[in-house]
DNA sequence: GTTTCATGTAACGTCATATGTTACATGATA
DNA sequence: TATCATGTAACATATGACGTTACATGAAAC
């Protein structure tokens, strides 16, 4: 199945926009991404529902970082994709009448409990700051990274 | 993204196989997780392949378990089925030249690498012996479950 | 006020993949 | 030799992410 890629690709957004003051359009994001303006849009809406950003319209409008990067982690840009499947796996039958499928589905239903778990922690460890933080660090001596001069 | 339910159902089968003698054939499998006799020998094909059973041709012909089910583990059964990936959720792009989203996958591949490493652990703690056990427990006072009288 | 710019969103099209189905070849048994 | 069962290719279907077009809404510039 094909991979869900929006919360990798709104933490590049985010990252982005918080090196530069901005504002930054959906078209200028989409470029930086190679992507198109609505897909921006798309992953941005519930982050803007949220309150970590904001958008504007008409001339001079577009995104801006509203919240404090210290305080949102990953896990909360995660949930406000809407919380997406974590497992690409799942069980055939969720209410099986089978006590087969029953043993299968507690059998896995625990590892997969476990690892989305786990998953949720370390995502809820990591703030936008701290990428900001390791980002600087891979900058080293160049100067801030601007968005328009993206390479894929 | 849909999910992949293919180890919870060939669990679901190689149990039932457990239960009886056999052999099996693909449609009285089939019938039992309402399902198609190709799908099933589509995902017992790599379990044949690694000698987990054995399949025969012609009459009285079918599906036999071929293996000591306590040295099975949940997770050797999920590579048998060549190892399909784990997590829906991935990077946008694998090797980026973008420093932003270099710091970005760092950051989820660490995340994701964890909970894959756990699910694996987690399956890999469980033969399908003690998956018989568990399903035991859960028949209780229950003879055999015979297949032929399965319900979803 | 009108034009221009930008977001908001619906409505498609596209692509990948799990799953379902048909068709037919291969091999084993009666 | 007929029947049964697997092996597999080929095609159909469903779902969901992603891409694209179209148009409405609202804000700033002129």
């Amino acid at each position: 199945m094909k991979r869900d890629s929006r919360l990798s690709g709104v933490l590049h957004v985010l990252l982005h926009m918080a090196q530069q003051p901005g504002p930054f359009t959906s078209e200028t994001l989409a470029k930086a991404m190679t992507t198109n303006p609505v897909v921006i849009r798309r992953i941005m809406a519930g982050l803007r529902d949220l309150g970590y950003v904001r958008s504007e319209k008409g001339h001079g409008g577009g995104w801006r970082l509203a919240c404090d990067l210290s305080k949102v982690t990953l896990r909360d840009v995660y949930m406000a994709l809407g919380s997406p499947s974590l497992l690409a796996m799942g069980n055939r039958t969720e209410a099986p009448g089978c006590l087969v499928e029953q043993a299968v589905n507690a059998a896995l239903d625990q590892a997969f409990r476990d690892a989305e778990a786990l998953l949720l922690s370390r995502l809820g460890e990591v703030t936008l700051a701290m990428l900001g933080e390791d980002l600087r660090k891979r900058l080293g001596s160049r100067k801030i990274h601007d968005i328009s001069a993206h390479r894929a």
